[in-house]
DNA sequence: ATTGGCACTCGGTGTCCGAGAGTGCTACCC
DNA sequence: GGGTAGCACTCTCGGACACCGAGTGCCAAT
């Protein structure tokens, strides 16, 4: 039927014009593709692609270029992912395997992620507020100093310092400290509440402004922006491939460097089932209309439907390879989701 | 003198052409500078400052630019250092003054240096080898599980997951935890092993394995490269005033990726007296044969000639405003060492 | 519904030319 | 000897112009 052609000509046009960065014509599309037509019935079915708005022409001797409708399609009907490679599944293996902190993971993975898809890699640390406290640490510095430390399951350290307006006493903090694990130990940082309201009682007067101001250190840490973080690698890929470079890198540079503009873009995603594809003003930034973001969720329990932890992403041009693109941020976020749960 | 005045021209002509960013010829010189000589006696000492390689020109009817050697006799002899006005300290005093921990600190200065020099900044954390021991701190995870916390007097903290043959005993973990606190606090690293060396006796024979696992997790990481972190800022000024981006812009983007090679970088660098200037291939990095690095080390002592902890730097084109940048980066430095020695 | 044919549009490239900028050289002056 | 004026020369840059080729839209024919 000659609707599912259209449907073909649009997958043609898509493949072509990411893979040659060239606008497509009719004749170069049915002499690249077995489409068993004449370039005139390809002319007819792109006026009705470029009617609907999938495809549209920079100028009128030049070929046809997907719209962002287009990509969009394209992703949610056309594209088949392909699984990776054994190679490439080899390379993330033997690029991960011996990482040997949180740090480092987060590191190798984000390198990894923008090295398979030769564009700008994003890795969100695993929440705080979504991960389950694996200690409480409370160092006399000074007098009046406290340094409170966090430890997450996964190993994510957060430290703080608190200034005092009484002197501190070692017997307390020894005994705060104990009280605070035993109470915290295991939870998720969310329902901490509840379990630190318990410990308030416990404590003796003289120690429950310590202990107070302690719990509201924690949850600051917790409840402030500095909770997220967030990494980037692969900026250098933004070049290749693009043309007028002074107008459209220099947004995508000031927003790569904003961590709360990268985390507004991933909480935005987490809206979407699985891996999340945003095309162009999908974004929701401005500095991205000609780019796309394909991200997906991690954590021990996102392939069972389980809530993600924190979030990886691929940034690139409009004109990406999507599927392979998808293909590796899922690749990535599941490799991630195991070692997590190691 | 004629010799004199050949350095003026040289002064006017690097000043010219940073603010310009165009080749300058004899005429446009006499106009905007009071030489009190006609242009074809500009165009004599040119040809003679050309003949000693301070200067080029790109074609035959073009003006002169300067070469890294004209640069380099620039910032060496003909430079004047212009202190930092009024407001441009006020920011920095009130963008730095409110940061809450160690890496809220050195996120601030990279972003504010960045700011300042409208190019891009790259900050060193304090060496963990030239800053003393706060504490240590051991963390029992699972049962053969030990993390392992360090944390400097900056406020630093670095992590460790020890996996050990035998099953962990708390008692003996606390001991050790006590132990090691006392022998280490407020030692330099680097001085480290002879204090962990006393310890090794003091402990009986069946906990000795782990304390020598434990210290040997914490040589390690001092040892290891992640014992350097550098945070860069303000890539998006890469790209201003940038012609021919795409040869010039990646490798560049490429160098600031690898903390190897910022470091490799930074630790040149530290061989020169006071804020160091490094131009063109000076840089020693091929990738950076367009570029400048101005860096000075900061840390508590700096101004007094004590050693550096750390390095702070500003990259930017060769044809940079140095006498700004080099005094941004001498007052992000001095202000950093001021907080540390708080 | 598909196709072949055809006129039309328009960007890209190459060439040419003139304007302008800047130089080096030489003759001249103090 | 150092400085200056004049001049011929070189080279880039930008505009004008023509041409080519790619690609289209439309129409009549199958």
């Amino acid at each position: 039927m000659a609707e599912d052609r259209r449907l073909d000509v649009l997958r043609a046009i898509v493949e072509d014009y990411v893979s040659t960065k060239e606008p497509v014509g009719s004749r170069a599309l049915v002499e690249r593709h077995a489409l068993g037509v004449s370039p005139a019935t390809i002319r007819n079915d792109m006026a009705a692609l470029e009617e609907a708005g999938l495809i549209v022409q920079p100028h009128t001797s030049a070929g046809r270029v997907p719209t962002d409708k287009g990509y969009r399609l394209f992703v949610d009907r056309l594209a088949t992912i392909k699984p990776l490679s054994t190679p490439e599944r080899r390379a993330i293996e033997t690029f991960m395997q011996d990482a040997v902190d949180l740090d480092d993971v987060v590191d190798r993975a984000v390198r990894l992620l923008a090295q398979l898809t030769h564009q700008v890699a994003v890795v969100q640390y695993p929440s705080l507020r979504r991960t389950a406290l694996r200690h409480v640490e409370l160092v006399p510095v000074s007098e009046r100093h406290l340094l409170v430390v966090i430890i997450t399951e996964h190993g994510r350290v957060e430290q703080r310092t608190l200034e005092l307006a009484d002197p501190l006493d070692l017997a307390t903090v020894a005994r705060l400290r104990m009280l605070l694990n035993v109470a915290a130990t295991g939870r998720r940082l969310a329902d901490l509440d509840a379990a630190l309201a318990g410990v308030a009682d416990e404590v003796e007067p003289e120690s429950s402004a310590l202990l107070r101001a302690v719990i509201g250190v924690i949850e600051d840490t917790l409840a402030g922006e500095s909770e997220e973080r967030v990494v980037v690698a692969g900026t250098a890929n933004l070049v290749r491939g693009n043309t007028d470079v002074a107008r459209s890198l220099s947004p995508v540079l000031e927003a790569l460097e904003e961590q709360v503009v990268l985390l507004r873009l991933l909480t935005d995603a987490a809206e979407d089932e699985g891996v999340s594809v945003r095309i162009g003003r999908e974004t929701r930034h401005e500095g991205l209309v000609d780019a796309s973001l394909v991200s997906s969720g991690y954590g021990a329990d996102t392939d069972t439907g389980g809530p993600a932890v924190a979030r990886i992403a691929s940034l690139g041009p409009l004109r990406m390879d999507y599927p392979g693109t998808i293909a590796s941020v899922r690749a990535v976020a599941r490799y991630l989701s195991r070692i997590l749960a190691n």
